[in-house]
DNA sequence: TCCAAGACTTGACAATTATCAAGCCGAACC
DNA sequence: GGTTCGGCTTGATAATTGTCAAGTCTTGGA
């Protein structure tokens, strides 16, 4: 790895505090890579070889069965992907895409594990993210499962505005067939959902979306930070 | 704690290998509680106090929005709940209640997050069961996001069959009510579903449900480890 | 500039799922 | 024994969501 991208990554301050050697030792046989838009990183079911870090850009997760395919989720700057699988030295359970020219890190599993055992400021680290990150999918799954898809998309749109703050409109940052299966329907739907919401003040055209923040569509969403706060 | 207690709760080695100090001092002021059935354990929001361990009987995680209810999984003996609001110091996602007399070991965050900061045995055997847990939902919301009902509880007596092994029958260890809510859909349907699954060979009579393992069952489900083995 | 591909939308229709209502049945209780 | 309650099932109906089939629009390339 070049040494400009090593400084890189290090400013990440994803695994705590390290020690310089212990660094360079997870370093180890790690590659710092720049991929275009829409490349297939891994494909779930493959062994976890190594632990990936989006450093820019932004990637889809996703999953199969059968002749079906949803998206799981969107990783960006700067989180790990697939570190589960890592850890258990078990298979990806979901395949993973670039949605924009993008920059990862990856990181051979054996190091991740070997540094967890040597260093125990780096295994904390390690629990930390992975408890962000289930009860991440824990609130996916509340959302999937009490919401009716209007209503995840209002809460959606709302979760949008307070990131972006741009004054009553908002930028979809993803296609809207990747944002439908995000959200667990289909394409179709997804614009009659928007078609549903123009009466509580919601506005599309493209991926700009106006809304007033405190609004109708706030007291239609009903937003719970339970489900809708993603640090809480 | 009674010193019975005491030696049950060691046996469990859910921690790691620990000396007996650290033993000791992780479980002071835990407690090791015998509660009867459909008693609420916590309630989501709540802040995480103690991480909750089933030692007996069994435990049902669900989440509410508005008036709406659903059962997010089921914690059976020996397993922990809310791990990751523990860790993070954060509220419960989910609220949890008995589903039958069951024996629960309570111990304080506080005790698990200095366990982890003083022993890296145990912060890697925390990273271990949160790399589990986070598995499980994923596979839950994969089956949730790519299958239709049916298909969901067709893969369910599949599961109950490979752990049970009774000679082509299983009894279903939770009320049917509570099947419904966490496979995602409401009790009228899940009837209908069994009777869908009728052509394939399923008789349900009451909690127990005959089929043939290798069957036409199978060929409908179509299950995959990255979904339904819950070790993969 | 024009063309081709694909994203997005809309309408018509079908499948899936939920809701409401009624009835059956077994367990708990008097 | 009789009664009540709640779990479960079934039928009828409504709501939600998905599928198929256009058609528009944008984008990138020839």
């Amino acid at each position: 790895m070049r040494s400009e991208s090593r400084e890189q990554v290090k400013a990440l301050s994803l695994f705590g505090d390290m020690s310089e050697a212990a660094f360079e030792r997870l370093l180890a046989g790690s590659y710092f890579q720049r991929f275009p838009a829409h490349v297939v990183l891994i494909r779930e079911g493959d062994p976890a070889d190594f632990l990936h870090v989006v450093v820019e850009g932004g990637v889809e997760l996703f999953s199969d069965w059968r002749d079906r395919e949803t998206t799981m989720s969107i990783a960006r700057p700067v989180s790990t992907f697939i570190l589960a699988a890592v850890i258990k030295d078990a298979p990806y359970l979901m395949s993973a895409r670039t949605m924009e020219p993008s920059s990862i890190l990856m990181i051979p599993s054996e190091n991740i594990r070997a540094a967890m055992t040597a260093d125990s400021a780096f295994s904390i680290a390690m629990v930390n993210e992975l408890a962000v990150c289930f009860r991440g999918v824990v609130k996916a799954q509340k959302n999937i499962k009490l919401r009716t898809g209007v209503e995840r998309l209002a809460n959606y749109l709302l979760r949008l505005g307070a990131q972006q703050d741009d004054g009553g409109k908002v930028t979809i940052p993803i296609e809207k067939k990747t944002l439908a299966s995000l959200l667990g329907m289909s394409p179709e739907n997804l614009s009659r959902a928007f078609a549903t919401l123009k009466p509580y003040g919601v506005d599309v055209d493209g991926a700009v979306v106006k809304f007033a923040a405190n609004s109708d569509l706030k007291d239609f969403a009903k937003p719970t930070p339970l489900i809708d706060d993603p640090l809480a």
